[in-house]
RNA sequence: GGGCGAGUACCCAAGUGGACAAAGGGGGCAGACUGUAAAUCUGCUGGCGUACGCCUUCACAGGUUCGAAUCCUGUCUCGCCCA
């Protein structure tokens, strides 16, 4: 299937330039793309694994990814989309987040082979730049009459209060400049990014027009390619909980807990997911949605999601110990599972240690104890969660006046070392007595 | 600089001397039903205490009063209008 085709299919296709010739020219394989990371974080999240992934689906069409990082263009900050001016970041800390996502790049993206991907640095070439030299060769093809025109500085420029300064106002030649750079250096045509940076792109694009006016007629300039804002069914950004964001390294976000995150996306977001975030293809995708569509408790495609996406991230073996640890918390019998599985599956779960000679003692009635774990926070708390029935102590679930009194002896314990505790279905607790 | 208006809990928003820990909605948590879903219904939602209670909150600082979210003074912040 042609890259536009996969990426129309999988509603990843907003908006590109050029047409047919674009389309032509990615018959040819081992074509360039770039696409632009901002350094202001110093890992990633679901909400930035987009652009990532299509620079994938570049590469898995037979062409070449370019990981550009904005260590650069990250001092002066993007002005789209925002409200108010941003706070420059120091150049130490822009090569520190850089450090820091490149490990979630390199889940996704292959770095060895053919096409590898390679990771470039705009500060590697933007801070050479002299003032006068970029006033002269780059600033004289901007017209401020068109930049102006731009909804992210028109936006800026109408609202008194905020207004933009003139660093922000060079951000777009700055982008624009990047892509000239590349395609001088690297051979890179197109420009890959999220729907916002349309703009950008076109300014980029004029910008290798009018530097290759001498070129070969039929050479191929620039273009660009770009992926819509993707969504959640409630208009919500995806990704983002409560709790706060999901994040790509298990350091922030554990296997499990992510995991979790797609096994539980709403029916009506599961099969939509699946085309933009995973690499499964279209039959496969075909044949996961007809089976949730003849049995919709089974929820296949919740399922397939959480796995391949875990896949990516964590590694196959993380996949089964993440469905272990569901099956044994949400449907499987706790008591008897062995040691070893107990072990694992509640490697996940908050834990903590208490002294088994406490065990049948007031210490350890469970109004005293649920305030010493993660979950609940006072004996009043407690006391509420325990009349409604929402705890419980090994998988068997408490009710009513009996919960408030019930105290932990060494019969509870299984394995004679852990006792498991559950709040509601889906706030777990281990404690271990030693 | 002048005029007007507003600031209430996680968010929106009522309340304009006592019955106010403060209506209502949203969100969150929990329960029932389920599919670890959605929808629906129920309870809780400032904190602490097994009740009666105690403590801390209505922008901030003072004041009036037996009593203040509510009245007065000053301060700060935000919005709108005029210069």
């Amino acid at each position: 299937m042609h890259l536009l085709d996969e990426l129309q299919w999988r509603g990843l296709l907003h908006q590109t330039t050029g047409g047919d010739e674009l389309r032509t020219h990615l018959e040819t394989g081992g074509r360039v793309a770039y696409c632009g990371f901002d350094p202001t974080k110093d890992a990633l999240t679901i909400g930035n694994y987009m652009p990532i992934k299509m620079l994938r689906h570049w590469q898995l069409a037979g062409h070449k990814p370019i990981v550009l990082m904005g260590g650069g263009t990250g001092l002066i900050g993007d002005p789209s989309g925002k409200d108010a001016e941003r706070q420059l970041l120091s150049k130490e800390q822009v090569a520190k987040n850089i450090e820091g996502q490149l490990r979630c790049f390199s889940k996704v993206l292959d770095f060895e082979g053919e096409n590898a991907a390679i990771i470039v640095n705009n500060a590697d070439w933007l801070c050479e730049l002299g003032f006068l030299d970029v006033l002269r060769d780059v600033g004289k093809y901007f017209s401020v009459n068109e930049m102006i025109k731009k909804d992210s500085v028109k936006d800026r420029l109408n609202n008194r209060e905020q207004g933009i300064s003139y660093t922000e106002f060079s951000y777009m030649i700055l982008q624009a400049y990047d892509f000239l750079h590349l395609r001088r250096t690297m051979n890179c045509t197109i420009q890959i990014a999220g729907s916002d940076q349309y703009g950008n792109i076109v300014s980029g694009i004029d910008l290798i027009r009018r530097d290759m006016l001498d070129a070969d007629k039929d050479q191929f300039r620039g273009a660009g390619i770009t992926n819509p804002l993707v969504t959640a069914s409630d208009g919500s950004k995806i990704g983002k909980t409560e709790k706060g964001a999901i994040w790509l390294t298990e350091d922030r976000t554990s296997p499990y807990s992510f995991h979790q995150y797609w096994l539980n996306v709403p029916d009506e977001d599961a099969v939509k997911f699946l085309k933009w975030f995973t690499f499964l293809d279209q039959s496969t995708i075909e044949a996961i949605e007809e089976e949730h569509a003849s049995a919709p408790h089974q929820r296949a495609s919740q399922h397939a999601l959480a796995d391949a996406m875990t896949e990516i991230f964590h590694g196959s073996e993380n996949v089964t110990k993440c469905n272990e640890a569901a099956k044994a918390l949400f449907g499987g019998d706790i008591a008897s599972l062995d040691a070893q599985m107990l072990g694992e599956v509640f490697a996940e779960v908050p834990a903590g240690e208490f002294s088994k000679t406490s065990l049948g003692t007031e210490a350890t009635s469970l109004v005293e104890l649920l305030p010493q774990t993660d979950l609940c926070n006072s004996k009043r708390e407690a006391r509420e969660f325990l009349k409604n029935g929402s705890v419980s102590v090994n998988g068997e679930k408490l009710h009513g006046d009996e919960a408030v009194d019930r105290m932990l002896t060494s019969e509870d314990l299984l394995h004679g070392t852990t006792i498991l505790l559950r709040r509601g279905k889906k706030s777990w607790y281990a404690s271990n007595w030693v």
